[in-house]
DNA sequence: CGGTATTTTGAGTATCGTCAAGGCCAGTGG
DNA sequence: CCACTGGCCTTGACGATACTCAAAATACCG
């Protein structure tokens, strides 16, 4: 067994699939944990390396650890969409799901943990608390996507990467390395190129390069570099984006309250 | 029990939840099917009608018999964005999963095979083809949601709308009385009032109404009334949508070929 | 037939996509 | 150590598209 150290502890419903995560929160049986632990073994992929084609169904169930992966829908005319990312503690794969319909690759250098998918799939069959935990993980996804629906339908993108920006402060915020309290203020690491962005979002870099640089006026977010945006009013931020993303802010303060919390 | 006589038989991998396709397609145990006889019973809504409120556990996990289900979202500001649409054969209520973070409100007049949720889920633990059968449902739902996403990706309406009217053709294709086919081309009925359809596509109806009569000058369909198109070419059609909602065009044919065979 | 809601059209403005050029940074090789 | 190169980000200008507001036309319903 390689070394599994990380955790996941989401501000809602988790998922995850990090094997300590596992053992704790779902209790899994000893006989499921043993199995997971035989038929795993790591995986790292560099930068823009292919983790899973389009069309075929992967040999393996996998679980971010470290880095971050892209799932992306490649149209027939090159242009390319990205439809998610995956980060330290999602699970890819489709147990049960028959092949994939898009392509997964690394946006950073990633670390994988790779379940062998026949005996994975077999296990699902004879554990409950596993089966339990993929359902409510395609079905995090499925909110997830719906997510990206709304922020998708916003007609400015200003509001777009408003509403990216919420999410990578909402979800991602387990994630280590991607957010950083700083005295009031946050500092969030995107953890994708403009171009990427722009592919998320469904717009071009040049406007996404605009809508940073428009949202830095308004004051509410700072550039500190390319890619390491200082949130300085998530307030703002979230009216931005139409202030729906985050609903009734009881998720935006206890997003607050998590931040200070780690940073004392 | 009351009359369960719809079919579903998708193009692509289906997840239909009517009892009489469970029980012939997933291999449902008799004990399962008995107790889904017993815990089920038909609920009727009129257009407009909530069937679920945003932030509650629907007290039913319900599976579309007749008519049109809208989900969406409200956005604090007023604004209300659909993320998806329910029609027959759809199933809907997070089994398992907790409370539900959208609102689902009848389209048009609806019944719906309402099961009752602790029963559903109880049987849910006892029977593994039910279960695979939630979990290919959930999966189906995610894979259709990041179609959503791409179709909302793109920059120009008129994509978006070609974009919609493929999936109508190709998703809804196994519902009666949306599609039509008529001497060579093709009538589909669009379930939802142009309001409805630009908070789905995430525009204005203004903007709706100028992308199909965009579309119809030229030719690939034709506005035989506001919510019934004429499919006019589906390969012109496919073109504006970006041609890429259909695989390498396979689902195109044999969706021809089963309009064509309906047809016979 | 009248009243209402929906759809459509129009004109003006804002935003975004596109094309092109410039700047910044890191890695490379002299 | 410095110039060079390539990738990414940024900025600018222009045209196309879509949003906004307003009003007309059409469909729907009693």
């Amino acid at each position: 067994m390689k070394d599994i150290s990380t955790m996941r502890s989401e501000i809602s419903g988790t998922a995850g699939f990090t094997l300590d995560t596992l053992i704790r929160e779902a209790g899994l049986s000893d006989d499921a944990v043993a199995t997971l632990r035989d038929i795993c073994s790591l995986r790292r992929y560099a930068a823009g390396q292919t983790v899973a084609e389009a069309g075929e169904e992967p040999g393996f169930v996998g679980c971010v650890q470290t880095g971050v992966l892209r799932m992306q829908k490649t149209l027939h005319d090159g242009r390319q969409h990205i439809v998610g990312l995956l980060v330290e503690g999602d699970v890819f794969g489709r147990a049960l799901g028959g092949p994939l319909d898009l392509a997964i690759e690394a946006a950073t250098d990633t670390e994988v943990m790779a379940f062998r998918r026949a005996p994975f799939e077999a296990l699902l069959l004879r554990s409950p608390e596993l089966d339990r935990l993929v359902i409510l993980n395609v079905m995090n996804e499925l909110d997830r996507a719906r997510d990206w629906m709304i922020i998708l339908g916003t007609p400015r993108i200003r509001e777009r990467l408003a509403g990216f920006l919420l999410v990578l402060c909402t979800r991602f915020c387990s994630v280590d390395h991607l957010l950083r309290p700083r005295n009031g203020s946050l500092d969030v690491k995107v953890p994708i190129s403009r171009t990427d962005l722009a592919h998320l979002l469904g717009t071009r870099p040049e406007s996404i390069s605009r809508a940073f640089h428009a949202l830095a006026d308004t004051g509410c977010i700072g550039i500190r570099q390319p890619d390491l945006i200082e949130i300085r009013d998530l307030d703002a931020l979230a009216a931005e984006a139409g202030e729906d993303e985050l609903r009734g802010s009881n998720t935006l303060n206890s997003l607050l309250s998590t931040l200070r919390a780690r940073a004392g």
